[in-house]
RNA sequence: GCCCAGAUGGCGGAACGGUAUACGCGCAACACUUAAAAUGUUGUGACCCAACGGUCUUGUGGGUUCGAAUCCCACUCUGGGCACCA
């Protein structure tokens, strides 16, 4: 009998593989209806680490399996894989280990692939692409400037989040929890000039599309509580012997006649404005200051309210005309509505507190019949409105609506989602492709009337080359290390023929990941970002499997860049992912696996020591895919022998060649299990039935035929044994690319069952009887056992359950 | 605080409202072996019993039902997301 010898065999069919081209789908021609194309798309990786631990490994293997299954069925499936080595982790990882990143970009690249290559999955591999390869990011840049020719790119000053160990700006995404979510440093707010995208010009249709999208339930939720939309009113109030009228956006306008203050944003226009009648200006002023300071976790972390009184001017309600203060207080965003409140403290916890504080008056106008004055909090129900004049008596519904539109106000709607800012003062990411000039500023040219002396670079002059530059590391001026490389930022202006200064700011990384998806197929084109040919055939992706932690970054980015697209006319699909699935995280004692705890399971020693179809293998077997589980070594010696019977079954039918069919249930309830489990993605059980089958047909002298089908449902876990035994078994052609095999129902069908007898609901006998029996006859059987008559003894049974194939339940 | 997911043997995990604990690991006994490993066979939720058999068991407490791990209500714990968003 021929050894396993897992090693040897994994290499030769990957090479194989490589050879034929097996994995290659006919991406230009569009006339191969044969087979319906299907782009099986993977999150693509950015190798920052060492390479890719156990982890990254499950993700791509559970995406593969996909693959396969949907190739078997009769796809034209394209596999795609790349890396996503632009970028600040690709440089930190650089700086970290003392070379340059274009060097380590090199070195990680191969290392990447061969491992990617060693798990055996049936990428495109002519397709691939890197984020840092001047023929894909010259079109990063040519989308910055699709998106700047549309409006959706402006530069402006503003108060952005920056991270001082990272010495860059971070987009609100890459803030978690007021620290920079790659290195924990705590973000701190800073003025300055910034690109940024108009994403929130699309928050209504990136919410609204959420509805019809087939995408995993968790990460719809995420998107629409990041995406945060509100509905209420827009109301103006109005100072007090002045012109001025501080606009407010509240979703409760039914309580306006409870705003007994009003608070202000301390970067808010009217401090400025109406410096001359505020009388204690020196001390708000001393109050902006300290605000602005503050990091975003300090904001937050002190819960205690802080504020100083606008003295001297004073609000007027519009509700009942009383003349209220004027606060500016911190818990107040200016960045959110209108950067002002009506503060209603008897039904707003934030208020509440504030008023307390600062003993402000509490008037309550709703009420539900239970409220005892002083509250103690605020009330945040529903009820019926008092102490409100005409509105007494209302539903807290019908008060907004009257309210409104009694005081002039209009219904608006606010999204929490913020622009997007693109610019990063770092090294290692694609030049922004913009130029400016002082001189056409001055006289007021340039592309956009908004935006003087600002140009795109010309297309046929990309990419604009990101220059070698020795000394690549942050220096922490506000600026990229490109603003001291003068044979960069000095360009002739394309208009006035001056001089002009090319941005030194680079875009993020998010950018170069929003857009790849389109750029796969088409890589080879090297006329344009992609084919449209191509992408009416192969888009928009039919299955997408990546981690939930871009539920809220890359995800949202990409729907977004697709929206923008479409509306341009150069695609005709708005949403990129048709399917998207997140798989579970694979972790390690409980814990996240991370370089920095030491707790990486590399996968190099399992494929060694057990060879890539067992790893693959165990891996799906060790929990559900969209669940994830913690990653041990204890089980893989059961899927290990699993491998091995199977092996050492494929030899002995080898030898024997039955032909005569012994095991047809058993393939084809199988068959059945398999299929439907994975396409629901539910690995950890289809091999689960493989091992039952195999249980079943090991010493049944299968035959050849049912042995076949057997392999083929294995095929997408263990892709490179069950080749070697397809081969063996003289079939001329891969097993990757057979047909899958279809379940005759009549097959499956035995000819008896187990019915269940129960009495009052519990269990007291199994008896074997043909299918089909009749309500009577079950009756008769279960009455004629020994342990039931005894029970039943001339008790009156009162009724009678019966599920036919299943069970009788007598009731007594 | 709000939203989402989850809690099942010693462990990973299965179970259209219908035999809870499939499959695998581990463990035990046996076979093969001079021996061990590997492999194979059998057993393996807990408790009571000499045995036949019985009782209990899906985080906790209630409810609906002939029948609940599954549906409903309340609570506890764990993981994830959002968080001064008016």
């Amino acid at each position: 009998m021929k050894k396993y010898e897992f090693s040897k065999i994994e290499k030769r069919w990957q090479t194989e593989w490589k050879k034929t081209g097996i994995y290659e789908p006919s991406l230009k021609s569009t006339k191969t209806a044969k087979r319906k194309p299907f782009y099986n798309l993977m999150m693509f990786p950015y190798p920052s680490a060492e390479g890719l631990h156990v982890g990254n490994m499950y993700a791509f293997v559970g995406s593969d399996i996909y693959g396969r299954f949907k190739r078997m069925g009769g796809y034209d499936v394209f596999e795609p894989i790349g890396l996503d080595g632009f970028g600040i982790h690709s440089e930190n990882y650089a700086i970290k280990v003392g070379t340059h990143p274009l060097k380590q970009s090199k070195v990680s690249e191969k290392r990447f692939y061969k491992q990617l290559e060693m798990i055996g999955n049936g990428f495109a591999w002519n397709e691939h692409l890197e984020t840092y390869d001047p023929e894909y990011y010259r079109w990063t840049q040519w989308v910055f400037i699709a998106m700047w020719k549309r409006g959706l790119a402006y530069r402006k000053k503003q108060a952005v989040n920056w991270c001082p160990s990272c010495k860059t700006v971070l987009a609100d995404e890459q803030v978690v929890g007021g620290a920079c979510e790659r290195c924990s440093s705590v973000v701190i707010k800073k003025e300055l000039e910034q690109w940024s995208f108009r994403i929130t010009r699309y928050a209504d249709r990136l919410l609204k599309n959420l509805d019809h999208i087939d995408w995993s339930e968790r990460v719809k939720i995420a998107q629409r509580n990041w995406i945060g939309k509100s509905e209420g009113a827009e109301i103006n109030f109005k100072i007090a012997n002045s012109e001025h009228v501080l606009k407010v956006f509240t979703t409760r306008p039914d309580t306006l006649f409870g705003a007994t203050y009003m608070v202000v944003a301390p970067e808010h226009e009217i401090i400025s404005k109406l410096k001359s009648q505020i009388s204690n200006y020196s001390e708000v002023e001393k109050y902006v200051k300290i605000s602005k300071e503050k990091s975003e976790e300090e904001r937050v972390e002190n819960k205690e309210k802080t504020g100083i009184e606008l003295k001297g001017i004073k609000a007027i309600n519009p509700a009942n005309k009383k003349e209220i203060p004027i606060f500016a207080a911190d818990y107040v965003l200016s960045g959110y509505g209108t950067g002002a409140i009506m503060a209603v403290p008897a039904h707003d916890e934030r208020d509440f507190d504030f008023a307390k504080k600062f003993k402000l008056p509490i008037v309550v106008v709703i009420s539900d019949g239970k409220t005892v004055e002083p509250l103690t909090e605020a009330y945040i129900g529903d009820g019926e409105l008092i102490n409100s004049g005409p509105l007494n008596g209302l539903s807290v519904e019908d008060a907004k609506k009257k309210i409104t539109n009694y005081v002039g106000g209009t219904f608006t709607t606010q999204f929490r989602l913020r622009d997007w800012i693109v610019s990063r003062q770092r090294y290692w990411s694609p030049p922004i492709p913009m130029m400016y000039c002082e001189a056409c500023a001055r006289v007021g040219k340039g592309e956009q009337k908004e935006m003087p002396g600002w140009y795109a670079e010309k297309e046929k002059n990309l990419p604009v080359l990101l220059p070698m530059v020795k000394e690549f590391r942050p220096k922490g001026k506000d600026e990229s290390p490109l603003a001291s490389v003068k044979s960069f930022y000095k360009v002739g202006c394309p208009v006035c023929g001056g001089g002009a200064r090319r941005e030194t700011d680079v875009s993020d990384t998010f950018l170069d990941s929003a857009w790849y998806f389109l750029r796969y197929p088409s890589v080879q084109d090297r006329k344009s970002a992609w084919n449209n040919e191509i992408t009416k055939k192969w888009l928009p992706v039919h299955m997408y499997i990546g981690g939930a932690e871009h539920s809220v970054l890359h995800l949202l980015y990409s729907r977004f860049i697709t929206m923008v697209f479409k509306d341009a006319g150069l695609i005709d699909f708005e949403e990129p992912f048709t399917r998207f699935r997140a798989h579970g995280l694979l972790i390690k004692e409980g814990a996240k696996m991370s370089k920095s705890k030491g707790n990486v399971v590399n996968p190099d020693e399992y494929i060694k020591r057990f060879g890539a179809d067992t790893l693959r293998t165990n891996l799906m077997f060790l929990a559900p895919f969209e669940q994830g589980g913690d990653f041990r070594d204890a089980g893989i010696v059961g899927v290990a022998r699993f491998i091995e019977r199977v092996w050492r079954l494929g030899q002995t039918v080898i030898e024997h060649k039955n032909k005569k069919p012994t095991c047809e249930r058993a393939i084809h309830k199988a068959i059945k299990k398999v299929t439907e489990d994975i396409e629901s993605l539910q690995y950890n059980t289809a091999i689960s039935a493989l091992m039952i089958c195999l249980n079943e047909i090991e010493n049944k002298e299968v035959s050849v035929a049912e042995f076949q089908m057997f392999l083929q449902l294995l095929a997408p876990f263990a892709p490179h044994m069950t080749e070697e035994l397809w081969f063996g078994l003289g079939n001329k052609k891969s097993i990757h690319i057979s047909e899958w095999p279809v379940y005759d129902p009549k097959k499956i069908v035995e000819e008896n069952f187990v019915l269940v007898v129960q009495i009052n609901g519990k269990v007291r006998a199994t008896i074997e009887v043909p299918r089909g029996i009749s309500e009577n006859d079950a009756k008769k059987i279960a009455m004629s056992q020994d342990g039931i008559k005894k029970m039943i003894n001339g008790i009156e049974i009162k009724k009678i359950i019966f599920v036919p194939n299943r069970l009788i339940n007598l009731v007594i």
